[in-house]
Formats: C-alpha cells, sequence, structure tokens
DNA sequence: AGCGGTCGTTAGGGATGCGTCAAGATCGGT
DNA sequence: ACCGATCTTGACGCATCCCTAACGACCGCT
C-alpha cells in the first residue's frame, strides 16, 4: 500500500525538487500550487498526508487548514519560510499537525511524514460489512444485499454517499462534509443532490422510504445512518 | 477533563520550571527523573502525553520510547539539547509524535502539545460523551439519547447552545459569548434568543423543566451546564 | 408598596430547508 | 450515431425552524 502525498506549494521549484525526493522514497505523489487547487485535489483523491507551504498567493494558509479540517482528518505538515512563532502556534492549533521551517533536512521530513501517517494508521479497520435487519452492506465488496439476498444496484455517487454514512455510522455527517467530498468543496451550497440522492438510497433501502428508518435526515444539519 | 502529562527530565531545575509553566496552564502534571521511573509512572498513572527528555541517566531515551511503545499509544513529545538529525529521525521512527530541540519558545510547546492530545483523541473519546442521570450527550455524533434510549432530535440552534455550554461544563458561560458565537458580535444584546432556546432545551432535557437541574441560570451572568 | 430589570413561557407569522417529481444534459458502450 | 444509465437542474408543496412580541413571575431597590 503506497502513501498518497499532497504537496503544496506556489514554487513549482520546491514542489519539483519535493516531487522527485518522495518518489524516490516511494511515495505517490500529487501536487496543487494554490490553497483552493489543494482544497479540490484533497476532496478529489482523499491522500493519506498533506505537506502545504503557508505562504499561497490565493488564500491565507491557516484558511487551507480550517476548511480541510471541516470535513477531513487527514494528516496536515505545515512547510514554511516564515520563523515567526505566532504563525507556528495559530497553524497547529487550527488542526495542522507538524510545522517545519524551511531549510528543513529532508530525512527529518520524510521521518516526520513517517510519524504523521503511522499516527493516522487504520483507526478504519472497523467491521467491513454493516448488516441491518432490512440490508446487508459490505464496505469491502463494495456490494449490497437485501433482505432476500439479491443484490441491489447503486450507482457510483449513490455509493460515494452511503460509503460516508456507513463509515461513520450513528454519527452525523455535515451536508458540507459530503458535498465536499464527493462534489469538491465548491460544490459546498448544492444541497440539491443530497437531497435527490437520499432520495433514491432511501427508495431502494428502506423498507418504507417515506418514513425513513436507517438514513435519517438532521434539518439544517445533515444526514446519519442508523443501524 | 483535565490532560494529564508526565514530564521526563534528568535536571531538576528544568523539572521544576517546565511544571510551574504547565500546571499553570491547567494540565495536571507528574515527573520522572529517570528512565525507569518513567516507565514506571506511564504504566501506573496512565498519562495523556508524554515530554521525554533524550539525555537520561540510567536508558537511552530512544530505549524509553521503544518500551513505552510496546504497549501503549500514548502521545510522546520528545525535548532534547541534541542538535544531530540522526537522533531525531531515530526517535521519531522509534515512536515519538514529535521532536523540539532545546531551547525551545514555551507558547510553541503548548501549541505542539494541543496539537499530540487532539490527535491522539480517537473517535471513542470519553470526553466527547456526556452521560447524566437522565441523559447522555455524544458531541462526535451529535445525538442525545434520553434514559428510555430513544433519541432526542434538537435543533440546530439548541445544538450550538447546547455543545457550548457542554464542552464548558460546569463552568458559567456569558450569555455574550453564546449570543457573539451563534448570531454573531452584533447580537450581543438580544438576550430574548437564550430565554426562548433554554426553555426549548430544557422542555427537551429536564425532567423537571420548570426546575432546571442541568441548564442552570445564573442570573444578570450567564448560564452554566451542571452535570 | 411601587417600580424597573431580568427571566420564563407561549404562540404565531415569515423564512428556510426538505422531499418529490420530472425534464434536460452528459456520459459511456455498442 | 444511437441508446440506456446516470447525473444535473428547476419547480412545487409541505413541514419545520427561527425570530419576534407579548405577558406574567420573580427578584432587589427606593
Amino acid at each position: 500500500m503506497t502513501t498518497r502525498v499532497l504537496v503544496v506549494d506556489d514554487d513549482a521549484h520546491i514542489l519539483r525538487a519535493i516531487r522527485i525526493h518522495l518518489t524516490a522514497c516511494g511515495y505517490a505523489v500529487r501536487t496543487a500550487q494554490t490553497g483552493r487547487a489543494a482544497l479540490r485535489a484533497s476532496a478529489a483523491e482523499h491522500p493519506d498526508l498533506v505537506l502545504l507551504d503557508l505562504g499561497l498567493p490565493d488564500l491565507d494558509g491557516t484558511a487551507v487548514i480550517a476548511e480541510l479540517r471541516s470535513w477531513s482528518t487527514v494528516p496536515i505538515i505545515v512547510l514554511s519560510a516564515r520563523t515567526d512563532g505566532a504563525d507556528k502556534i495559530n497553524a497547529l492549533d487550527t488542526g495542522a499537525d507538524d510545522y517545519l521551517t524551511k531549510p528543513f533536512s529532508m530525512p527529518e521530513l520524510l521521518a516526520r511524514m513517517r510519524a504523521a501517517v503511522r499516527r493516522s494508521g487504520s483507526p478504519t479497520d472497523r467491521d467491513m460489512v454493516v448488516a441491518t435487519m432490512d440490508f446487508s452492506i459490505d464496505l469491502a465488496a463494495k456490494k449490497v444485499l437485501s433482505r432476500t439476498g439479491e443484490q441491489v444496484h447503486l450507482t457510483p455517487t449513490e455509493w460515494a454517499i452511503l460509503e460516508i454514512l456507513v463509515r461513520d455510522r450513528g454519527a452525523l455527517v455535515s451536508q458540507r462534509r459530503l458535498l465536499s467530498e464527493i462534489w469538491g468543496p465548491t460544490y459546498r451550497t448544492e444541497t440539491n443532490y443530497l437531497r435527490v440522492y437520499l432520495a433514491q438510497l432511501r427508495r431502494k433501502l428502506e423498507p418504507e422510504p417515506a418514513r425513513p428508518r436507517y438514513l435519517i435526515t438532521e434539518p439544517g444539519m445533515g444526514y446519519r445512518f442508523q443501524d
């Protein structure tokens, strides 16, 4: 299992240097040069680690961290040229996991990356199959079986929504997180989509689609999978 | 819930200085001057965080980390006078979560401690579930269960208020803070809102809404969640 | 006793959010 | 180029929630 890293920096040279190093060490590298691009890439690719430079042209670095943290728990290591202590504290308190001041040594960065990935490692080792009274969901095989045992066909988008809700079953998932993870951060207000797809999921899964029992709406906040 | 920190250093002066700082910041501090004492204290007290100096008289620092990691996942932050890069990498790869080189700034250490503790808070965080005799509040899942086990439905505004009060449970929260955080700084005088929503929360949570036991009013000051 | 201030309670109108349906638009495979 | 599956987009009715205002109760103060 290769670790996927998203590297964010506005300087193309640094980007290239880091990419070469990390690729040589066995990481799968994606890059972004702006804050918005970083958010888009995070939502689309779900990297296992983010290396973030604070000096971006479009967004403040802490704003990127805050936005990311509103729906993701991916480890974030900040790389910054600023030696100011206040920047460090701000970044860490906003949600960054580590902070390195440029120039840094490559071996140290690699060690801190290993530490960050190790820490975040596999809290998702939960049961891969979730069974209810009316259907069962196999997260590993990406299959849904009805009570009679026949397979329920889900479209890719339907599956994406169901997977997020089931992975955090019982917990409330904000519509912002759903929209960010599936359509990208720019669609945060298109709650239309969620209404449509939740209706479709209910029609396929719920015994009484009009009175949902598993796919619960929490008005104004989000949705919840109740098993 | 106060965070318990184990500070390990062979220099009694440094130990004392750190203890004073951390205690002032609300941490519960235990100290140890040797590697063996540190391991003993970890096993006995299960601290939430370990601050570890590498230059110990009896054991090598990395040995302490390895021993600790053989049975515990407690966050470890290494404090060391050694600037050698190899030490850093060794410590991090053995299982340390962070590494600060002396001398470091106290605000930075505190920020990194907050980051480390935040990360270690697993989804099944104990602090995230507040149980009383009449209901239980799951802050992570945004769920309230009544004593009979059925879910209590709260509106977004009700949740926002309850969340703030419960996060600082036991402490007095001023009406100005509640109004500022939920409706924005311009609504600081609309204490009407609070009266209405506190009444709704009491009707949903309190066994005797007319005689509140959990959602206490401190006249002229603010509100308090008493568990 | 009278009075001003703060708090609790209630109820209703307006705004917002949700479920539903259906019609284009887009994509992918034959 | 066609066709089915899937994804977007808009519109409508309906339920719910937020805000607001009004009234009464309970203090401390003059």
